[in-house]
DNA sequence: TTTTTGTACTCAAATATTTGAATACAAAAA
DNA sequence: TTTTTGTATTCAAATATTTGAGTACAAAAA
């Protein structure tokens, strides 16, 4: 679970607050690899912090609740790279579309086919949001020091991704609408 | 949450038991889309009989407990189509390597190597699996009524996801050999 | 000036998934 | 003949994720 090595990995980079963790994961880079609500974060940042992987600073702001500003601690440090260093196991695929192809032919085709159009469309706008990660690198992509590649190479995993869901469309709407024709 | 729908979608097919749906999440169609346990899947059969989407009819076996195989209702019948009607959403993306973007640098580039080598032969492996799946459709490709079709399209996407690992396994590891060189 | 958006954190409950153990017999392999 | 593999199901605990509500203020937009 990769929850709590990539809060680590966020805190290895800088110091953030719960807020931007969760800001990285819902639109930053954390976005192309990991899903975690705010929720998950300031909880994982808590249990995190009590087992001494994390420490924070409060910054009390009058009125409201103190703002807490993480770092990762030498300890944490360590947990990062020997979790690195253990080989991981891809992700469980979990599609939900996936049961069209034992039950799809109960519906009548065109809910197949918009269902796959509206896919299309979604994994088309993914596609534009994830190159925008990218923009940064993408410039001088021949002369990347090896922090940058490692992250451009995993936006370029996130950016094929996409672009794979979409030649599937392309492909399944294809091949279903010559079938009904 | 598409493993009660995945279920009562193997069950529109065939009335079987728990142990063979289980057996069709980890061998079978099931799992080139989705991933349950055994234990899962028998708790999940035992709500959705209690809630009167299936039913089973029991097979007393001496000595052990009884065998059940389960069949759809008409009930859950409805249930599967209204789902399959209404848009569905994506799975979120949750993938450990991701965390290499962010942290691969704190450990030694052959650390990094040797993981995306690693995986670039568990997807070269996936890739037999799952077209193996395939295979009673490759044959007849030009002429799959719509049932089959729908079947083999979601075993297209699970070898397309797979083969689109292993190319960006290859462009990866290229590029980080360079980088390194 | 009112409303919306953004910053910043907390609590609770429900649902889903993983992990581990247990029972029991048949058939096939060593 | 003993061991392993396959069939078939159940229970319990731990962990992870989702969903929904609530507090409070600042800044920007309408």
């Amino acid at each position: 679970m990769a929850l709590k090595h990539t809060i680590l990995a966020f805190l290895s980079r800088q110091p953030l607050s719960g807020y931007d963790v969760a800001k990285e994961f819902a639109l930053g880079f954390g976005s192309c690899f990991w899903k975690a609500s705010q929720q998950q974060v300031y909880a994982e940042l808590t249990k995190l912090e009590q087992q001494g992987s994390v420490t924070y600073e409060a910054i009390s702001q009058l009125g409201r609740l103190d703002k807490k500003i993480y770092s990762i601690t030498t300890q944490g440090y360590q947990e990062l790279t020997d979790w690195l260093t253990k080989p991981c196991e891809p992700t469980a695929i979990r599609e939900d579309l996936g049961v069209m192809g034992l039950a799809g032919h109960l519906v009548p085709s065109e809910v197949v086919i918009r269902e796959i159009e509206r896919r299309r469309q979604l994994h088309v706008e993914m596609v534009q949001q994830v190159k925008k990660l990218d923009e940064h690198f993408a410039q001088h992509i021949n002369s990347l020091e090896l922090k940058d590649l490692y992250m451009h190479l995993i936006i370029r995993r996130g950016i094929r991704y996409q672009e794979d869901w979409v030649a599937w469309c392309n492909e399944a709407l294809q091949a279903i609408k010559q079938a009904v024709k």
